[in-house]
DNA sequence: GTTAGCACTCTCCATATGAGAGTGCTAATA
DNA sequence: TATTAGCACTCTCATATGGAGAGTGCTAAC
């Protein structure tokens, strides 16, 4: 059924004054608030035809309406209007991205930007480096066996592990090693994926057989390992969920916190949304997280010098206010992308 | 007042039934269920007396009574067994311990360990450094001007720290500069605060006046600025809070979880209680942060190669378990200060 | 010093009641 | 045909009421 103008004046009204206020909207707020030009009894009408299209629903008979996940994707895809920041709110933003001078602390201030901004769970994917060029890889010795490597790529992103040998590298050997690894790399690009596969192989042909099946072999496999990229997830605001009425009843935060917790799954959950699109919007049961079903998620991927590195996003109530969640959420990662770009 | 020895057990069996139940304790189940060879009216006069020395309390007359802070503090110094953990459970711990190959990852599944083995919140504060011994200062040029800073103590910890510089630094004058420096570590011990004040002094006499205006000297500068030993927090089981009934109602929990939040604040408190012992116990109202009154804190300190490192810790409602508390926190705290030293 | 007995207090739960908000339906109207 | 006024009906929510149950405090007796 095509809903006719003011089916959908309705539905957009709902929506807001359902954001605004959590309650069920009835025909008579409609009415006096925004200015149709129709009675009680006409909005009535309307509305139980938006009922029986599966864009609002009742609590009981006779209390007012409120969206459902339904009304809100025709909300969002249609009827909705762009929002813009304040100058002022962006002014503040920026103000609080020059405190982050590293990486981690990127991150974090994101996360905490994003879940303050929106009163609601603020999300931020870490990079991963999966396509980026490795430029360089340097060994830093810390004694007792112990043996830290860098590795840089060419987004300038930088991962470090500590690897325990289990027994001594000679320095001049170790850095043998190293500048033979660094002319390869010259050579030809190679990403991170494909340390292991490429550089090993040209290892192979520089050092002994001795070597091979002994630690320091060991070593360099554990280097190329692309367990480098970890998944880290940075999260803030849980409390925020508090703040709304829907979970007043700490059973259904309690279900959500669940998830949260793991923060693995709300990761992956995300990752798997890259790649369609700048700004992703999931409402309600769209998704396919149990626990978070009647929650939406905005996610806006950011990039690292050009190439898309992760994704940023926010967790709430599928009841938010969407154009100013996505004006946020799509700020914020523009942002992140330029200072991760300048590190 | 003296408490005879049936008032002392009368107390600890109110706080053992109070921790098992979280129900008020009347005098007819203390002697139904805690074998005291005396009447309920008996029990009831003994109870009586407990609450005018201010042991326990009554939500209201004709209830059962509750311990006070300071009737579990008497508890947890005079009456409470000392528990110890099955050897099933340690090898458990253990276990899950092997995974951690990693500080970051020790850190974390320290706090996840303290989370779910207490059903409460797990708090785990990084090392600081101030008192080790720097054995080795190491700069890795990553390009772009940018130099990362490796730091090596005696105790084994490696504080990292990506430096951006304002200009090039020539790689051979980088070389100088850290054989000099560590030429100077090796000579004498200098612990991370007096990073600045020796090594600059040293410094000065090998470098050109020219540098010594440079952004060459600004670089020295920040790699010697203590704040590499940032005060990391690693939280954990924040839902556990909810599983609690005296945090049922949603005001209550979040005024805790405001203070959770803002992990820096439960970071100094713990810290403030450094040094006065192995395990320290906070009973509500004892702590100064007026939002956990109602909670209490175990914490306990580990260490690295036998320096006194940092602290771990729980936090949950003084409704609590307190010797199996404290047991938990101690294994995990010497069993962490063993895999930390090993590292 | 201890205890049985009992009146008293307070909570908690189920039930009842009425006001208020909002709808659905119908018949009248433009 | 679309719109609207009017009204009966439904459901929630806040408040009041009463009775059962748990537990105490007190007193008198042992």
């Amino acid at each position: 059924m095509e809903l006719n103008e003011r089916m959908k004046t309705i539905l957009a009204a709902v929506v807001h004054r359902y954001f605004t206020t959590a309650e069920p909207v009835s025909s008579a707020i409609i009415a006096q608030k925004y200015h149709l030009n129709s009675s009680t009894a006409t909005i009535r009408h309307e509305m139980y035809l938006l009922e029986k299209n599966d864009y609002l629903w009742q609590p009981h008979t006779s209390s007012g309406r409120i969206p459902t996940d339904k009304g809100y994707r025709f909300y969002v895809d249609n009827l909705m209007i762009k929002n813009y920041l304040q100058e002022k709110e962006k002014r503040e933003i920026i103000q609080i991205y020059k405190k982050s001078k590293e990486f981690e602390k990127a991150m974090k201030i994101t996360s905490q930007l994003l879940s303050k901004l929106t009163d609601n769970i603020g999300v931020v994917l870490s990079p991963i480096i999966y396509n980026n060029i490795v430029k360089n890889i340097q060994f830093v010795s810390l004694g007792n066996n112990r043996i830290l490597t860098v590795i840089v790529t060419d987004a300038g992103l930088v991962c470090q592990k500590i690897i325990n040998v289990s027994g001594e590298i000679n320095k001049d050997r170790l850095n043998y090693l190293s500048n033979f690894i660094n002319s390869k790399l010259a050579e030809k690009d190679i990403d991170i994926t494909n340390l292991n596969n490429i550089l090993l192989d040209e290892l192979e042909k520089v050092i002994s057989l001795q070597e091979k099946f002994s630690y320091i072999y060991k070593f360099l496999e554990e280097c190329f390992d692309i367990s480098y990229s970890e998944n880290k997830v940075y999260l803030d605001g849980r409390i925020n969920l508090m703040k709304h009425p829907e979970f007043k009843e700490t059973d259904k935060l309690n279900y959500i916190l669940s998830l949260i917790e793991e923060e693995n799954v709300l990761a992956t959950t995300i990752r798997g949304y890259l790649g369609f699109g700048k700004t992703i919007i999931i409402i309600g049961k769209e998704g396919k997280l149990k626990e978070i079903q009647n929650c939406s998620l905005v996610t806006s991927e950011y990039s690292i010098k050009g190439k898309s590195a992760g994704a940023i996003g926010i967790l709430g109530p599928t009841r938010m206010d969407y154009p100013r969640m996505i004006s946020i959420t799509e700020y914020i990662s523009d942002k992140l992308s330029e200072i991760l770009s300048e590190f």
